[in-house]
DNA sequence: GGGAGCATGTAAGCCGTTACATGATTGT
DNA sequence: ACAATCATGTAACGGCTTACATGCTCCC
């Protein structure tokens, strides 16, 4: 239920075509919500159904057109009445952590594949966020800046402030993820050396 | 379709039936793995018809039935080469940071219930966690006893120092959620006071 | 003329959630 | 007799994945 949301979050800084919402998409909130242009494009037209959002058709060249979704009063109160409402907490579902559990029961060599990897798919997101910080540290970032851009002058510390905080938990949780991988491989070195 | 192998998991330590499989779910890796008996009772038969497990029917009373599943070959070689296998990572969907990252445009007393509830629920993961490496320490989980009790005793180290290793982890986790969210209370205090 | 990228989807299938449904057995 | 708990599911629906499908436009 949360990709409506995210949604609404991108097109609240102001009109997109669903292919230039899904680009943004993947730059920016796809760092915390990942969703494929077969995804998008359904649940815009479900918003635009229920009145959430409202698309306006535009010519392209000669035959070409695009639909661009601006949000309507409608979405911006479901938007913020999400926001004011609690988060509903899925239940765990972790492969990794899964399968650590048990690591006696497989090869020393598949146990160090396994957590090698991990640290390396985690070094892969930490690097994304530390992107992700520099650029919020030059305002450089094509989502904040145009979601500075329509943001008055008072509230842009704010925005920034809550983006940093956002992507620093995220560079945390992967530094914890890369931390405890390696202390797993120390271990699968003592106990099957 | 780690279901799949978590079940296999519990079910290579004995055989059990069904209702009994759900209850050491919960109670063991129902820690990383949810599932609902809505799901496990028919993955049990697809795994079965599969020929991963067996089920045998037990007279139970004089009317009553209860179906006892044990792996067969064809499961146990499944799951090695499950635990062998490169594991798929799926992408991230994270309600939590997703509203994080938009706390600006909600109020401060919304921002502040979001993060207090967000301490709450790891707090109390956490606390499970805790439970469960206690009961590690003690080796008096159910689970892990039942475990241990058809481990080869050159194994038993192993398995204790995998089963702490990723009670650690999920521990960990969750204390870097909690230190972040009070980070955030502090951030909402500072910008929003 | 051709290739990169713009633009928008459909279809099948799996996994998971929620709610509903039923009945037997054991212990008090 | 009654409650707890043992025991096993079905049905409907929603979200997500993967693969497939189509055509236009802009620039070189």
């Amino acid at each position: 239920m949360s990709l409506r949301y995210a949604l609404l979050a991108i097109l609240r800084v102001g009109p997109l075509s669903g292919y230039d919402l899904q680009k943004q998409f993947s730059q920016s909130v796809g760092h915390v919500w990942h969703a494929p242009d077969s995804q998008i494009y359904p649940e815009l037209r479900k918003m635009a159904s229920l009145g959430l959002i409202e698309g306006e058709e535009q010519a392209r060249g000669e035959r070409g057109t695009r639909r661009v979704y601006h949000v309507t009063d409608a979405g911006n109160a479901a938007f913020e009445e999400w926001m004011a409402s609690p988060l509903d907490y899925q239940r765990v579902r972790d492969p990794a952590h899964l399968r650590a559990a048990y690591l006696e029961t497989t090869t020393p060599e598949a146990a160090r594949e396994f957590l090698t990897r991990h640290i390396a798919v985690w070094e892969d997101e930490l690097a994304q966020f530390q992107g992700q910080l520099d650029a919020i540290e030059l305002m450089s970032s094509t989502m904040l800046s145009r979601r500075l851009s329509v943001t008055p002058p008072a509230n842009r510390e704010r925005t920034i402030a809550y983006k940093r905080f956002t992507y620093e938990g995220l560079a945390e949780r992967a530094r914890t993820e890369i931390d405890w991988a390696r202390r797993g491989l120390e271990l699968v070195d003592r106990i099957e050396g």
